[in-house]
RNA sequence: GCGGAUGUGGCGGAAUCGGCAGACGCGCUAGACUCAGGAUCUAGUGAUCAUUGUGAUCGUGGAGGUUCAAGUCCUCUCAUCCGCACCA
């Protein structure tokens, strides 16, 4: 008998399929079409990991699963290309970081290729190559033309060690996403893009994202930080100002602020303190909290610190003085950068009050609470109440009071109903080489001047320097030194290069017109196949990637550039792949590599194993026994199908005489089914194989005199269903079973209902709800007849001797509950 | 603190509608084949007790509840993981 060694056929079976090019998308237009995709990887010079491996094979397994029930599937690969590992071995080791870039890409597809994947490589994307960038480039003067693309000046987040700015989502903890390096506060001009603009549609599109997983949905939800209140103005006479609002969730407690506190950062401070005793020590105290790193300053656990500046402000509706004291807990990029101090219905405020001696009001008391007890408040009341000493509006509910109050400032013109939202613009210029230009020039005359989208790309000079310090690009005269667009006198290039995920932020689209020059797609091929029926990665990108391309979307989508304004119709986010509980990881040594398992079991091994292991959505503990156990799994396959190639290929008739038969047919109709729900549907690969395991026991055990017809047809569907999982064995068992043509072009299997109908069934007795006994009757028997035959039963009589029946649950097909005494 | 999840044998995990808990795999035990076994095949494998066979009791983090019947539904509670967190 023929040896399974994985190591020849699949290199073989590769070839094959790269010659005839059988992953190339279909153009038999008829067909319903499903895109499947993959997040595309960073080329880093460490080639796959086990994650990548599994995230591979649950998007392989979708594509092929979809190929084979009929639809057109887009299944496309790319890479993720720019970023800040190549220039960072440019600096160190010398390298050029397009040579170095394009070798890991190279590796990477080779090791995708050895996974048995099934992309259409004719719809490779590089987001580092001009061709595609080109676009990238072309987007972002979309925006500018939109007026979505903007400069502005502002503190921003600056990580030391990739000597670049950040965006806020990039930040995480105060630590730099890529290098978790403390990241520090600048002042510098950069490029944003309004994604605060699409704030509200970003936050409403998630309750259409119902195959999203909720985790991922909150955590956007949150991140947008929709918050719905009042913006409140108070008045500061000794500045001559009516108008400082501050912003609260609770202008129901308007009433009991006893104080007004500004940000260190907060426009006004200087003018306040200036003159005022405190104008040094507050001075100084500004500076400390600039020089601040993001985590010092915002963990929840760090000290309150606030001075008073020696100002007041006047209370809208009261017309009293309050202090105003500046604090490290407020923020400037958060509503106004003021709050009004309410230590009675706030915890914070109730801390800093009680730690500076501030007044303590209370406005809102407990339910069936009459009077304030000030002295005895341990902690902030911030719950449902009724309002007090809040003049005409006593005895309100806090719900009341919210809209009445916000409605009388609106009155009065001293504010009105507000809603501030965490999320910020998105920061794009990066201070480095290799990433995608941003298409702009300043003119002295002109000033700022978008490149003209007919002189795109603005491709990325060789002649810089790579010093580790400054932008490479900045070194670049050639580069740097250009001429107008739009006067042709002297103009400088804007030397900043976009932030990479918005080259992430688009490629999807572009797989769907992947070698279009004119346009980054033709909208009727993207609408062709948008939105993304199936995106799988990890949860990491939840508000990263995840929003950001859901915003191009958007954008794209009111330029009319494709109908749907979601990217993303359903996402799979797969657990991490651990070993020995704990993440892989160079340092502690637990690294398995997916080359090292393709080589000493082949890839199907490698495929299954991660696959079946774990449902997909959890974490994976990698087991090498585990591993042993999925090659023998697949050997017991390779021999339980060779030895029945013969018979196979003799097509013998399917008789189903016998109950023996009919009980493989019957179990072939299961699986069939339940593969189909649990890996078409339900993502449950686990469990779809462990029904194919189950099948190949059957068949096992099936004996060697039963029908033959039955077992022929078992097996050759047996290699059916594998195929999407283990794409090499089961090409080749399918060639030796004599087929010309490729398992993978052929049918799913169909299952027949009435194939699964048994024709007797195991009925179950329970006496009191315990099982006693158990019953074989024909499946057609109704409740009257299943109960008449039970209770006829001599066991069944034994057992219920002497005690008085009160009731009899019958569950047809499935169990006879008999409650006795 | 807020949000999302999870908790089932020695281990990874099944149980889709409330209906035999532990499918499938790993591991382990015994046996067969074998020069050999980390190959293959056969049988067994939740715990405790009993046993010639049949069996009995307990058992899905914990405590209650609903129900003829609960891993599944309800209330409370504990633990773990992940995300966010001075957001006014």
């Amino acid at each position: 008998m023929k040896k399974y060694t994985p190591a020849d056929i699949e290199p073989k079976w590769q070839s094959v399929w790269a010659e005839n090019k059988a992953h190339q998308t279909s153009e038999e237009t008829d067909k319903p079409t499903f895109y499947a995709l993959e997040m595309f990887p960073y080329p880093s010079g460490e080639g796959l990991h086990m994650g990548h491996v599994r995230n591979y094979a649950i998007g392989d397994v979708l594509a092929r699963f979809k190929g084979m029930n009929g639809y057109r599937v887009l299944h496309p690969m790319g890479a993720d290309a720019f970023g800040l590992p190549a220039e960072n071995a440019a600096i160190q080791r010398g390298v050029n970081p397009r040579a170095w870039t394009l070798k890991n890409m190279e590796r990477i597809r080779q090791e995708q290729s050895r996974l048995g994947n099934s992309y259409d490589w004719d719809r490779y994307v590089g987001t580092c190559t001009p061709e595609y960038y080109h676009f990238t480039q072309w987007l972002f003067l979309l925006f500018y033309e939109r007026g979505l693309a903007y400069r502005k000046k502002g503190t921003v987040n600056w990580c030391p060690q990739c000597a670049t700015v950040l965006a806020n989502e990039q930040v995480e903890n105060g630590l730099c996403w890529r290098c978790d390096s403390e990241v520090v506060k600048k002042d510098l001009e950069q490029w944003y893009l309004k994604i605060t603009d699409y704030a509200d549609r970003l936050l409403e599109g998630l309750d259409e994202l119902t195959e999203w997983p909720e985790k991922v949905r909150a955590m956007q939800r949150n991140w947008i930080g929709k918050s719905e209140g009042a913006q409140i103005s108070f008045t500061i006479p000794e500045l001559g100002l009516t108008e400082v609002p501050v912003f609260t969730t609770r202008p129901d407690t308007l009433y009991g602020v006893s104080y007004m506190v500004l940000a260190p950062e907060h426009p006004l401070v200087p003018r306040l303190i200036e003159g005022k005793p405190n104008e040094q020590t507050i001075d100084q105290f500004i500076g400390q909290m600039k020089k601040e790193t993001e985590l010092s300053r915002t963990g929840s656990d760090v000290e309150k610190i606030g001075y008073d500046t020696g100002a007041v402000a006047v209370h809208p509706l009261t017309g009293k003085e309050i202090p105003i004291w500046v604090a490290n807990y407020v923020l400037m990029d958060y509503g106004t950068g003021a709050v009004m101090g309410v230590p009675a219905h706030d915890e914070r405020d109730f801390l800093f009050a009680g730690k500076y001696g501030l007044p303590i009001r209370t406005v809102i008391l407990p339910p069936g609470q009459e009077h304030g007890k000030n002295d005895e408040m341990k902690e902030a009341y911030v719950d449902e109440g009724t309002l007090v000493n809040s003049g005409s509006f006593d005895g309100m509910s806090k719900r009341e009071a919210i809209s009445a109050i916000t409605h009388h400032l609106e009155e009065v013109g001293s504010g009105g109903k507000t809603t501030t939202y965490r999320l910020r613009d998105w920061l794009v210029s990066r201070q480095r080489y290799w990433g995608c230009p941003i298409p702009i020039v300043y003119c002295d005359s002109c000033g700022v001047v978008p490149i003209p989208k007919e002189d795109l790309p603005v491709t990325l000079p060789e002649d810089v320097t790579f010093d580790g310090k400054s932008n490479p690009l900045t070194t670049s005269d050639s580069f740097r030194y250009t001429s107008c667009p739009s006067c042709g006198k002297e103009a400088r290039r804007e030397t900043d290069t976009m932030d990479t995920f918005i080259d992430s932020s688009w490629y999807y689209l572009r797989y769907t017109d992947p070698k279009n020059k004119e346009l980054p797609f033709a909208p009727e091929k993207a609408n062709e196949w948008m939105a993304v029926d199936d995106y799988i990665g990890g949860v990491e990108h939840a508000v990263l990637h995840l929003l950001y391309s859901r915003f191009v979307t958007k954008v794209l989508h009111d330029a009319e550039m494709i109908q749907v304004d979601e990217p993303f119709k359903r996402l799979f986010t797969l657990g991490m792949v651990l070993k020995d509980g704990s993440k892989m990881s160079k340092s502690k040594g637990n690294v398995v590599s997916p080359m090292e398992i393709i080589e000493k079991y082949g890839a199907d091994t490698a495929r299954m194993f991660v696959l079946f292991a774990a449902p997909a959505d959890g974490e994976l503990d990698w087991n090498d026994a585990g591993v042993d156990g999925i090659y023998r799994f697949l050997n017991r396959v390779w021999r339980m199908a060779q030895q029945h190639v013969e018979l196979v290929h003799e097509k013998p008739e399917v008789k189903l005489e016998d109950s023996v038969a009919q009980g493989l047919n019957r179990l072939l109709h299961q699986t069939v089914k339940k593969v189909t729900i649990d890996a078409g549907d339900r993502y449950q690969f686990n469990t779809a194989i462990s029904a194919i395991m189950e099948l190949v026991n059957g068949i096992n055990a099936y004996p060697a005199e039963g029908d033959r017809g039955v077992l022929a047809e078992a097996v050759e569907k047996m290699v059916l269903m594998l195929a999407p999982f283990v794409p090499h064995i089961t090409e080749e068992l399918w060639h030796d079973f004599g087929h010309e043509s490729s398992v993978h072009k052929k049918s799913w299997p169909t299952y027949d209902e009435k194939a699964l109908i048994l024709d007797e069934v195991e009925i179950v007795v329970q006496i009191n709800g315990k099982v006693r006994h158990k019953s074989v009757l024909p499946a057609t028997a109704d409740k009257a007849m299943i109960e008449e035959t039970i209770l006829a039963e001599e066991k069944v009589k034994a057992l219920i001797e002497g005690k008085t029946i009160r009731k009899v649950v019958v569950v047809p097909g499935k169990l006879v509950n008999i409650v006795a005494q």
